[in-house]
DNA sequence: TAGATTGTTAATCGATTAACAATC
DNA sequence: TAGATTGTTAATCGATTAACAATC
């Protein structure tokens, strides 16, 4: 047991590509590879590859490179996955049922179990496999499952009693989905996905873009 | 026109963030606000609002704060959010369906306003008032209504060629939900949303947490 | 041994934070 | 005028990149 304690978030980041990009190494059958062919699959710096690997632990061998076997095993102690992790969302509208059947987390082991809402129509129904339960019944279900994993798809105004009532159920990492800046206790991780606020910054590039072309026109 | 011609990034993603705080101040009827009442909604350092939104233009005032309405024109014009945005989506799966119906874009002023995939089966099905159009329309769809945002909801193994096609039609501006490192040419602005790697880094916060726990047990 | 490639140190770069003169 | 708050400068912090001794 030698996990770091303490791995800087741009690298934390980085980490699940380099975790997918071992995992296609090794289904291709390499059982080496060097940080400039991790860098070139993945459009990184060799340099930063190897940075980022070292807070993983010390794994490759100079002048031979990393194992594949070896460090994809690190790669997953050090991002928990380990043990399949589970996941609840609770907001079982398009975005919640587009995520509890999302087929990418599979790759990491990682899975959602149950979906909730407050919609009484839609208590029941199925989603990939999935169940929309009533949110009654979200602590019962998170402590007998164990569940440490809470994702959010509830609107703005709804989230903050969410992340609550999930913090109190036992929850200790939760994905906000919700365009609104949650308050939950110190020890909970809270990450915010904010897909408009994304676009927008899109949308900046864009006027950028054109900005610059008139620039160039006029100078 | 003096939009300044570059923003760091980091402050680029909080500039939607003061955008939706102003905008509800102006719905409170506020007129002027403080950077330590926006860090305050927003928990962000006072002076790191300041900072930000002195790359938007200079428009506070020393002793009194920012205008609500003047500052909110600003950060519309920097975000490129003056005249209404339209993007594609191709992949019409429950994600990209998801994204097409989702309702928070709007407060930006950014519309979906078609999407697009290769299954003869959903053609024509309407999505939260927005069509399925097959592949082979896309360039002519794009040039006609000179869409500059595209998006990506696609299989990895699909996505390049699909960035391909966009920008061939004149697409500048790439939202890609793939888990794969796309090629763009200079010029053509890509942002990855890697959904899976996300919630791989709030496994590893939770494993984390239980390696604190039990080294705390065994100190 | 010679060539390859690591892990790490030091240099560089960039972002955040603190402090404060300017000004309403 | 006194109090409040900006915009900006300088100090701090942290991440990336480059360089290279260690080593396979």
């Amino acid at each position: 047991m030698d996990a770091k304690p303490y791995i800087p978030r741009p690298t934390l980041g980085r980490l699940p590509l380099y975790y997918r990009c071992l995992d296609e190494a090794a289904r291709l059958g390499r059982e080496v590879v060097s940080s400039e062919d991790i860098g070139r699959a993945l459009g990184l710096p060799a340099a930063q590859v190897r940075k980022d690997l070292s807070y993983v632990r010390d794994l490759g061998r100079p002048g031979i490179g990393y194992q594949v076997r070896v460090l994809l095993a690190s790669l997953k102690q050090c991002l928990g996955l380990t043990s399949d992790k589970e996941a609840i969302v609770v907001g079982a509208g398009r975005l919640g049922q587009a995520l509890a059947a999302y087929p990418g987390f599979a790759a990491y082991g990682l899975r959602i179990v149950a979906l909730f809402d407050h919609d009484p129509a839609k208590i029941g129904q199925q989603v990939a496999g999935c169940t929309i339960h009533p949110l009654a019944d979200l602590p019962g279900l998170v402590q007998r499952l164990h569940i440490e994993l809470g994702i959010i798809t509830v609107p703005a105004p709804a989230a903050q009693t969410v992340a609550d009532a999930m913090v109190e159920a036992g929850i200790v990492a939760i994905w906000n989905f919700a365009p609104v800046a949650l308050t939950v206790p110190e020890g909970v991780q809270l990450e915010n996905e904010d897909l408009a606020a994304r676009l927008a910054v899109l949308s900046h590039y864009i006027a950028r873009r054109s900005f610059a072309r008139e620039n160039s026109r006029n100078a």
